[in-house]
DNA sequence: TTCAAACCGTCCGAAACAGACGGTCTACTA
DNA sequence: TAGTAGACCGTCTGTTTCGGACGGTTTGAA
């Protein structure tokens, strides 16, 4: 009667389990609030996690014999959680996984302008213009993450990282594309992409 | 003791609220079903909402004073929503609201990426197939989207759709790129990324 | 000794989520 | 006329996440 957890501890891993197994594989020990550091200066750029799960993953993983748990002897007594073979072997399975699901573009800036049609032109323009710089700021934030030197990270983290600052670039060139356009008073999709306006 | 709806309706919105809102405005009236149906085949592409939501939203949209309900004479007597002046004002509003947050690259491949130097190269080599197969196959989807004739959509939601499609085509340059250079056993970050490193 | 500032951890209400489940209508068939 | 398959449509429920308020602890500087 008990929660199902599945012989080997393969319960209902979420992604948030695996963040912890990984960060706490690659790192050796750590405490909650170390994953919580650790998380934002590596994953937690792309992909940030309420710390609270941080908190509460862990012990979770221990139960389900993934993590080792000791304590601090002095001090704070903070856990210190180790990962175990079974973590080990399920972080593998999940690195060898096949299916990996494709995740969307959920940026509330797009799900605005898919609707700028409703609004003035000059509120898209502010939208654009206001996109462009967020998104000028982050990109300014992984360069600098990514001008660290080479051992600072792992191989597959910079490989991720490479993707962001993609991203990052793709959204830059995309609002400011955009703002050039509607200044323009070039409003339909791109430059050279345009039939007859709809009649007059 | 009611749930505290601000006065002129402005209560808490989400995004759910305002594709309700822009769907609504957008089609003139909708069911829950239609909205289901508008979404599915407009922004629903790049964020997607569980069902359910598109049928509680409008009923408190409603409640909030943002939309008018209405009911079919017959048959299934449906909930047809219409939106009214205060609604269109809180879309207005909206999309002449200055911040909007940036989102995340929330994808689960970024993040199994992230830590695959703690798997075997052949498991990133597999995912990498993976991923790159994946965003074709979406790719082409987006791209039979965009070949429909100019007024099929809206400029705005062309426009969203443009950056959909840019999404996809790095994704799939990405992990193509990754495989390469995983099967040449070229594992460091990119071919010719290297600015001098700080301080050898 | 006192205090501020950083450090660290827990808790809780409100939504979102995913999907099972059930009802209703239309059109076709017999 | 009656039956029925399949599309169409809607609700409900348990679980998990979200985000942030809140509170305690430790250090070291004054």
């Amino acid at each position: 009667m008990g929660p199902p957890s599945t012989v080997a501890g393969t319960a209902s891993l979420t992604p948030v389990s695996y963040l912890v197994l990984g960060l706490v594989a690659r790192h050796g020990t750590a405490t909650p609030y170390d994953l919580k550091s650790f998380a934002a200066q590596s994953v937690g750029n792309f992909w940030s996690f309420p710390h609270a799960q941080l908190y509460k993953e862990p012990p979770r993983l221990a139960e389900a014999g993934l993590l080792a748990e000791e304590r601090e002897e002095f001090g704070r007594r903070r856990r210190i959680f180790r990962i175990t073979d079974a973590g080990r072997a399920a972080l593998a399975e999940w690195l060898a996984g096949g299916e990996t699901a494709l995740g969307e573009l959920r940026a509330p800036g797009l799900l605005k302008l898919a609707f700028a049609e409703l609004g003035r032109p000059a509120d898209a323009a502010a939208l654009a213009r206001g996109q462009a710089a967020a998104h000028r700021t982050r990109l300014a934030t992984y360069e600098a993450f990514a001008a660290l030197p080479a051992d600072a990270m792992p191989w597959s983290l910079r490989r991720a990282l490479e993707l962001g600052l993609g991203y990052e670039r793709l959204q830059v060139d995309f609002w400011e594309t955009l703002v050039r356009d509607l200044a323009a008073g070039r409003i339909p999709p791109s430059p050279s992409t345009g039939p007859a306006p709809p009649a007059a």
